[in-house]
DNA sequence: ATATTATGTAAGTATACACCTACACAATAC
DNA sequence: GTATTGTGTAGGTGTATACTTACATAATAT
């Protein structure tokens, strides 16, 4: 036998390459040539590390979540007297769509005729979703609270608001501060139940 | 002279084919051709009432905002003591991605580095912003209210709470049921400020 | 009637692009 | 060394598809 199969490491290496070339230039002028190039490789090398361009977006998709995932986690532990959700928020008021990654889910949602495409964007919203749930229990379990809708349906709400923080910022239709008010007060708003 | 040129009406009966197409298909899959033979024409007649493909997506995406608009505007007019805020909601709430139409969005969003869609695109949310203002500052006007995000914020807000839900549906992420609270309860808290 | 413009039908073109083949060279295991 | 497998380079192929051209026919104005 000979020379070790280093695949799995370039993968790891080329999918924030991809992803940002996906995010960046959405699915369809994402060519496969375009995708290469800047990958530093020819396409037939990116061949052999995916079976299609479907698996580089699919992967792709993951990356997004991880990549939020990963700020989010390193969020939690800062602690400085606010929820966790509190800190996230504030966050994401300040940051949202600053990575330009959630291009990836506007790509994404137009192929969801695509089953492939559909369930991994479902799984990551799940994730999403499953983090922010937990989240605001906790916040809310810290505090005396009016009446507020259930946490599952605030979790959802929630990330409308963090996909409508992107799309005002792609389409500018709001400036910086005002998202940023936008995801903090409402975000607040949503968790607490009226009072903050 | 001779014979009357029908182009106007013509593009006024074949837009919500061609916006159903879209939004059936997405932007790739609706080539030309399938978009011609939903309308029972020739390619080529398409392009005599429309310059290029951009165009027919571009008067889908008013489409759109027509079609949502002329329901809501329906609804303001059957009074029936809730403040039309609470009519759309809860009608929203029912029926929300029940036309699928919504995925001309999905495929504009993806489309947002070509700057007449991206136009295109913010317009039409600026004016289910406008519509939708207008409706949170009537229907807080009539209520003692608590303290809530400024009207114009809580709109982008529910423009986001819309966009989820249209995206639970669509990943079957919530079923039926629950998309309808989901959208009528946390829609009403972010109107009410918390009591409702 | 006839000139003029709209509408219908059929075919074609040019290009972009996902994906493949073929082969040379390089590295590792034995 | 040498067999084996990974990596790089160059080019090709087939197809999908936005958009066009050419021409026949139908409707209306005068």
């Amino acid at each position: 036998m000979a020379r070790p199969n280093q695949s799995d490491q370039r993968r790891e290496e080329l999918t924030p390459v991809i992803a940002r070339s996906f995010a960046e230039l959405g699915y369809r002028r994402a060519t496969t040539a375009a995708l290469a190039q800047r990958c530093g490789l020819r396409e037939n090398q990116l061949y052999r590390l995916w079976p299609n361009k479907k698996a580089m977006f699919l992967a792709s998709i993951d990356y997004l979540y991880e990549f939020t995932a990963a700020k989010w986690r390193e969020l939690l532990s800062s602690d400085d007297g606010r929820t966790p959700a509190e800190r996230i928020l504030t966050w994401e008021g300040e940051h949202r769509g600053e990575s330009g990654l959630h291009r990836i889910t506007f790509a994404g949602l137009n192929e969801t005729d695509d089953p492939d495409i559909r369930e991994a964007l479902r799984q990551m919203y799940q994730k999403f979703h499953s983090f922010i749930i937990g989240q605001v229990q906790e916040h809310r379990a810290d505090k005396d609270h009016n009446e507020h809708p259930d946490a599952a349906l605030t979790a959802w709400a929630v990330i409308g608001l963090g996909m409508m923080a992107n799309i005002t910022h792609e389409l500018k239709l709001l400036p910086h501060d005002m998202r940023g008010r936008m995801v903090h007060d409402v975000g607040t708003h949503l968790l607490d139940g009226g009072q903050n």
